[in-house]
Formats: structure tokens, C-alpha cells, sequence
DNA sequence: ATGCGGCTTTCAATGGTTGGAATAGTATTG
DNA sequence: CAATACTATTCCAACCATTGAAAGCCGCAT
């Protein structure tokens, strides 16, 4: 990369060499865009960024992400530490508190994820889908609970979750076929099921609302998921209870994951049927 | 309004009819300025907005209002409902969580608060300082609690709740004068301090490491507030319990909150010192 | 039918946006 | 302590994304 500083100008001819190094290659991007990349830069492992590193990621010059990211800084969606680095601020924070299915089911949830956490003292999950994965909205979690692979915020897969499985399975037809036709992510700690086997899976999901998972990564757990429907009876999200293996056996804590996961529904407007399928008639 | 459209260009003289609406008044904003009061438009009663709504709130033309609502939505910032009205997205939230003044700290303090919460099983609460208010970080609430006036994401004044309290004699000096140079928030149920006794209020918060106030509005209860610190020694939290008035003694409550803030602290790298203003000697 | 309101597309004018270059500041190295 | 390498910031002329009136659509109430 040691490009000789010519004194001279030279500029050199800027046709030949490199084609896709043009003189101002990057225009054409709404500037909207731009800034979201910035956002989108931050992850679990960036949550404190200089500007060049922003810069870096984001794919644009320094100048232009200083400038994008000052307006950001004031109006709150970032905020600027001491030592000149850049984190999420509180401002997008709270805007984001609004988020219907990101807070909004999680405020209603609450209450029954607590008591579910409270008799059982295991991880208790709360899960909603975005595009092709399941965004994690909730987790409880006792100070000395066994490991768990998913933080508050970040995402995991549909196929290989018990969470995303019942997202799956609850996703309209057409969806789980473009799922089904891709190749599925990689979980470390999952056996990765064939496709007949997944659809059966669903299928059983849908029937008895309980979809199961036992993974062996960040340690030897089993997951029991539920699905938590809305008012016109589309599963808006999925809870689910991690327990370490061989503690309690998965088929008695399907009934209270069921039971906390009916509760959320109803509280969301869902009329409980006796099965997915059955529609209860007319009800103001 | 009824304007003529003359078939002429005309254009007429833009000075004297209506100065605040000339040609094109609006221009001169950043981009990302108008995209970011758009999202400053949704609110705790404004959760689901048509583009019309959103336009006019945010004070721009419905054409200028779609195409950056577009974008917005194309991110995942924003959400389309089924009904065309926009709500924020579960890609914004999930962003947001990474804010360390925001999810950051509940994550840290979430175990303790739930410890204090299933002990008392009143309402607890986190929050930090944004500018000139607290927003509301966790909210942890029995079924079956009172009324408590504040949502998670929400803000309340400084003066006049016990976190604000907490939050505002954690500041540094010139903020304090700042704020006290102002005239109150007016808040319902709380009889505002005048400048004397705030100043002694503040004074007896830092040194006992508590503050309290008694509400009346949405209902009869008190608040019972703690600071938390981060390693360096600096109030970045407050963590306080909300109970009915006449329940539990508040200097019953006070040690419970004061420990839990505490471990809290400890958590963020806090060395626990006999008194607010002792520091521990040399520590990597 | 007619009017009304909100939503969407179009398009010419233009001013906000852009990023290289230069400067200043800071940490690392010889 | 100078040299080096990196980051942060300011400047500015070229330019293209942005702008919003205008007009077309759609649904709905009259």
C-alpha cells in the first residue's frame, strides 16, 4: 500500500489503473443509508468505536463519517465518550423502547416470564422473528444460571432454536419454504436436521405448541419453546425455558412454558382455542 | 388558503404575502436532521403513525416525509403495518440494545433488581441521566403493584423523583447550578423544593448514599433511591424501590436498596469505599 | 357522481453533500 | 528527541442526491 508521495500533484491518469478506484466512486448513496451503516457498525463486540473504525466498517471517508456521525451525536442516537470513542446512545435507546414488538410485547410478557423464572430459577426466554432469524427481546437469568449462547439484542437461528423453531413454524407457508431452500447457518453445539425431519418438526409444533431442542455448545442444556399468538392469532413470538440437561425432564416443563406462553397471548388479545386450527365463533 | 394558481409562472414577489412560507422555507436542514425528527415523532401515545401524521408532526411535505420514511423501513429502523401506518422496528431496538448507558447497565444490574423485587415485591426501578432528565432503564412489577407513573423508556424530572434526586447530586457541580438556575418541572403529586432545602436534600444524598420522596398523584406511594457508580467513581445509575405509602417503613427499605445498588456498582468495577468521597488508593 | 383526504410518482431546479487535500493532534518507534 | 504512523478535524469547489409542487391514484364518505 506504500503509494510514493509524489510532490507533484500528478493526480496521474485516473483511467487505466485500477477501474473500480474511480475519482469519487462511492456517491449515489442517500445519505439516510449512510448513516444507518454507521449504526449497523456497532455489534456485541463493537460497543465503543473510534471514528476511524467507524469510518473503516462503514466503507466511507473519515470527513464523511465525522460529518454523519456528529449530527447523530446530536441529536442523541450516539453518544461520545471520554477518550473521543463513539457508543449507542440513550436517546435511540428510548426511541426504540417503543418498538412494538421489540418492548411493547416484552412489557406485557414481563410479569409471566418472572413467574416462570421464579418457580423454575432457570433462563427464561422471550423471542420475536426478524427477516431470517429470531431477535432475542428478553432473558432472565438467575446470578449462577448455567451458560447460555444468546444475549438480550442479538439473533439466532430459525432451524436450530427452540425459539426460532416455533417462530418457524408459525411463519405463513411461503416464508418456511424460502427458509427451507436455503442452506441452513451453522450452530455450533446442534445437529442440523434434514428437511424431512424439520418438517415433521414443525408440524409437531404446530400441533402441540411445544417445539424442544438439545444443544451441547456453550454447555449440555435443553430448551423448551412456546408460541405466544396476537389478536388475530399469528404467532407474534416465541418463550422459551433453558434448562441444564438431565435436570428436569423436558415433558414437565412443556405445561408451564405453556402455560406462562397462553398467558402473554391472552393478554395480547388471543382467544385460546382448544387447538391451533379452531376458531372460536363470533366474540365481541 | 385558497391560492390562484395563475397559469403564469409569476412566482410573485416572495417577500411581503406570508414570510414564513416563501418558495421552498424548509431547505437547509440536514438530511439526517429530518430523518431523525421523524423517528423523534414517535412517543409513548404516538406508537403507530400513518405517513400523513408523521409528515405533519415532523413538519415536512408528505413526498420528502415517504421518501425518507422508505429508507428508513428498508433498514429496519421502521416497520410497515399491515394498515400502512409505520412503527419503529425490531432492527432499531436491536441496535439500541447495545447502548451501555441504556441496556448496558440493565444487563449488569437486572440479577439484583430481580433479587430485590421477588424480596419486596414492590416495584423497582433503574435509571440513568439524559440531559436534563432520568429515563427510565427497568421497571421490574408484580402483577399487582400500584400504579407507578413512569414506563421503561420513559422520563422523569430530576427534582422531583427519587432517582432524579439520586441522578441530579451525582452530577458534577456546574450541571447542578445549571439545573437549579431553572424554574422546576412542574410534577403532579410532588410539592417542588425551594432552592434551600434542594441544596441540603442534595447534600444529605451524597452522603448517605439515599434519597426519598414521597408522591401523592397517580397514587400514594414512596420512592426509595440509590446511586450506582462505575469504576472510576462516578454516579451512572440510580436504582430505587416504589412502595405504597404506609407499607413498609422507608428506613427498612433504605438498607435493601442501598445493598443492591451496591453489588450493582461493584459489578461495574466500583471499589466500595467507607464514604462517597474516600478513594481507594493506586489499582490497575 | 362528486368531493375529500391520504398516498404515491414524476421531474426540473438547486443547495446540501461530498471527499481529496491540508493541518493539527497523539501515540509509537528508532 | 526526531521520525514515523496514525487519527481527528477543517476547508472548499464540484456535483449529484435531495427537494417539493404538481398531478395522478385510490378509497371512502356524501
Amino acid at each position: 500500500m506504500t503509494l510514493s508521495p509524489d510532490t507533484e500533484t500528478h493526480t496521474d491518469t485516473p483511467n487505466a489503473a485500477s477501474p473500480a478506484r474511480g475519482k469519487r466512486p462511492k456517491q449515489g448513496e442517500p445519505v439516510i443509508d449512510r448513516a444507518l451503516s454507521l449504526l449497523a457498525v456497532f455489534s456485541d463486540r463493537r460497543r465503543a468505536l473510534t471514528l476511524s473504525e467507524l469510518a473503516r466498517h462503514a466503507d466511507m471517508p473519515a470527513p464523511t463519517a465525522l460529518r454523519l456521525i456528529s449530527r447523530l451525536v446530536a441529536w442523541g442516537a450516539l453518544e461520545r465518550l471520554d477518550d473521543g470513542r463513539y457508543v449507542v446512545g440513550v436517546r435511540l435507546w428510548e426511541v426504540a423502547s417503543l418498538s412494538p414488538r421489540g418492548h411493547g410485547v416484552r412489557e406485557i410478557a414481563l410479569p409471566y416470564l418472572e413467574d416462570l423464572f421464579e418457580v423454575t430459577r432457570h433462563h427464561v426466554l422471550l423471542a420475536v422473528r426478524d427477516n431470517e432469524q429470531a431477535v432475542l427481546i428478553e432473558r432472565l437469568s438467575s446470578k449462577d444460571a448455567t451458560e447460555v449462547a444468546y444475549r438480550v439484542g442479538g439473533r439466532a437461528p430459525l432451524r436450530s432454536t427452540a425459539v426460532g423453531l416455533v417462530l418457524l413454524a408459525g411463519a405463513d407457508q411461503q416464508f418456511q419454504e424460502a427458509i427451507m431452500a436455503k442452506p441452513p447457518e451453522k450452530e455450533p453445539g446442534v445437529a442440523d436436521m434434514p428437511e424431512g425431519q424439520l418438517r415433521r418438526t414443525l408440524s409437531d409444533v404446530r400441533r402441540t405448541g411445544i417445539a424442544m431442542i438439545r444443544r451441547s455448545h456453550p454447555s449440555m442444556t435443553v430448551s423448551v419453546a412456546s408460541p405466544v399468538f396476537d389478536a388475530q392469532g399469528s404467532v407474534v413470538a416465541a418463550l422459551s425455558i433453558v434448562v441444564p440437561d438431565g435436570s428436569t425432564p423436558p415433558n414437565v416443563l412443556a405445561p408451564a412454558v405453556r402455560a406462562a406462553a397462553r398467558a402473554v397471548s391472552r393478554n395480547l388479545g388471543h382467544q385460546a382455542t382448544v387447538s391451533a386450527d379452531v376458531r372460536t365463533h363470533s366474540r365481541g
